[in-house]
DNA sequence: ACGAGGTCCTGCGAGC
DNA sequence: TGCTCGCAGGACCTCG
């Protein structure tokens, strides 16, 4: 399931293999992963165009071109991939867009649960819908004061708060449960109930977690892949999520686990985030 | 304004 | 063994 760290990693691997190769051609297996642009029009404009750059915001990963912008946001189960030779019977269920290159590699977008979206924009129309985005954590901008005094403003569970993509971008389940379990904060509090001096710690956490996680590449989990199809290497070691009934690491307390948190599974530690 | 709940989709694991 | 069922979940939607 990507989350920043995930797209963050595909993106830095695709950029130099794309930057400069055209599409020869495209198709699409499936238009209702499409959003704004009808099947015939995407396969007719990705024609001929050439790759630019490739870049992330949040968790979508973009695919510039002389054009248009691809903006793809991998939902739960999508992966961009490169393939330099042809794909299994497996592998072409799953791929939804493929897009044949100059250099005979082919550009797909896999999605096994086909629950991502696929955005084609003008830079402009880009520019408007990320506005719409929250902050990158990552940003220097995004400091402690400013994620302390948006999240002051919410009476919703704090864990609810923070994988809301308009307060701040690219956190998911994963690392919000991890930050939270690091922070010591119970994920249902409400998030303008939780003190100051842990929220400055929650924001450090979630910075320190994602960078961590990029440096390794991101976190394999179940249906994740790299840019070459392989399963993800490495990984990150997991503190809660997933680990639900397992001992805590740090004190052994038995996981706990909840749905009751805008109706997604919550794993925490009932002695370490109280 | 905000919260609750439904929707999309397929694979997988639990239970019988 | 083989079936059914419910869960996994990011973002977006509607309803109250």
């Amino acid at each position: 399931m990507p989350e920043l760290p995930e797209v963050e990693t595909l993106v830095r691997q695709l950029r130099p293999q794309l930057v400069g190769r055209a599409i020869l051609s495209a198709r699409l297996s499936h238009d209702n992963l499409l959003s704004g642009v009808t099947k015939p029009t995407l396969i007719k404009q990705l024609k001929q165009r050439v790759i630019t750059d490739v870049t992330r915001r949040a968790k979508h990963a973009l695919v510039h071109t002389d054009t248009k912008i691809l903006a793809v946001q991998p939902g739960m189960t999508g992966a961009l991939i490169l393939y330099r030779k042809p794909m299994s019977t497996e592998e072409v269920k799953y791929a939804v867009l493929r897009c044949e290159l100059d250099d005979g590699a082919e550009l797909v977008y896999r999605d096994v649960r086909r629950i991502g979206t696929l955005r084609w924009l003008t830079p402009k129309d880009w520019q408007a819908y990320q506005d719409g985005l929250g902050p990158e954590p990552l940003d220097p901008e995004f400091t402690a004061e400013i994620f302390a005094n948006r999240l002051a403003k919410s009476r919703a569970a704090i864990k609810k708060v923070l994988m809301d993509q308009r307060f701040v971008v690219g956190v998911g389940n994963i690392y919000a449960a991890e930050a939270l379990f690091a922070a010591g904060i119970d994920p249902s509090k409400p998030a303008n109930e939780v003190e100051p001096s842990r929220l400055a710690r929650l924001h450090d956490e979630v910075v320190r977690i994602l960078e961590l996680s990029i440096a390794a590449e991101g976190t394999s989990f179940r249906d994740y892949v790299t840019t070459t199809g392989d399963k993800g290497g490495f990984q990150l070691e997991l503190m809660v999520y997933g680990r639900e009934g397992e001992p805590c690491r740090v004190c052994g307390t038995r996981l706990a686990s909840t749905h009751e948190i805008d109706a997604r599974s919550t794993v925490f530690c009932w002695r370490c985030q109280s």
